[in-house]
DNA sequence: AACTGGTACAACCGCAAGTCA
DNA sequence: CTGACTTGCGGTTGTACCAGT
């Protein structure tokens, strides 16, 4: 870690938020495929980027790297993710580190918006008996984890999102999409 | 064809932990 | 030991797209 280099360094400077740009995305990658990853501030100031280091960090390990998973996630992932969940709880990251490729962020979101809206079903469906214990969304009692079938969930497309994003996501509409082939052939034309 | 609600995903925010001078 | 700073994590929000009406 680098430190006190130049006081806040987040603050003094215009700093962009939102999606990120085609060029953006290459600067970040071009500076990593350099210098690589982590002090993500010192690399702010080198690379040049007008986002914080966390936006980057995040943009990095849930999007750019190399080798990160897109799409389809399997049964077998289903039901890892399943039963981790029921050890751990919400500690996705650590729940990522067992599956290769996926991302705390995609775990994350997979879990809220098809497991937790499955478990919600079953749960109702079984008769509301346990009197709104579910009713935070946080924490999903062991027991009601394992009532879960991941058979009956791979009903839910798995992950054949709708926008049609699998390992290259354009859609071929819109001008400010473009495929992680894309970005690394232009890394690779860029770098050296 | 236009509108509306639901879904999926990217990105931001706040906090806690770790590190170093 | 303490304060400044960075990083990592989990929760939440914003938004584009799709399907149904």
């Amino acid at each position: 870690m680098e430190k006190r280099s130049s006081s806040s360094s987040e603050q003094d400077v215009e700093v962009r938020k939102g999606p990120w740009t085609m060029e953006e995305d290459l600067i970040l990658i071009n500076y990593i495929a350099d210098h690589g990853e982590g002090v993500w501030n010192t690399l702010v100031k080198s690379a040049g980027l007008k986002r914080t280091g966390k936006s980057c960090r995040l943009r990095w390990l849930n999007y750019l790297r190399p080798d990160v998973r897109r799409g389809n996630i399997t049964p077998e992932e289903q039901l890892l993710i399943m039963e981790l969940h029921a050890k751990w709880g919400n500690r996705w990251s650590k729940i990522a580190k067992h599956l290769s490729g996926r991302t705390d962020n995609e775990i994350k979101n997979y879990w809220r918006t098809r497991i937790q809206k499955h478990v919600k079903q079953t749960d109702s469906f079984n008769g509301q008996t346990s009197s709104g214990q579910n009713s935070q969304v946080n924490t999903i009692p062991v027991q009601t984890c394992n009532v879960v079938n991941p058979m009956e969930l791979s009903y839910y497309p798995p992950c054949q999102n709708t926008m049609g994003i699998s390992s290259s996501f354009s859609t071929g509409t819109n001008e400010s999409t473009w495929s992680m082939e894309d970005l690394w052939s232009l890394q690779l034309l860029n770098h050296d």
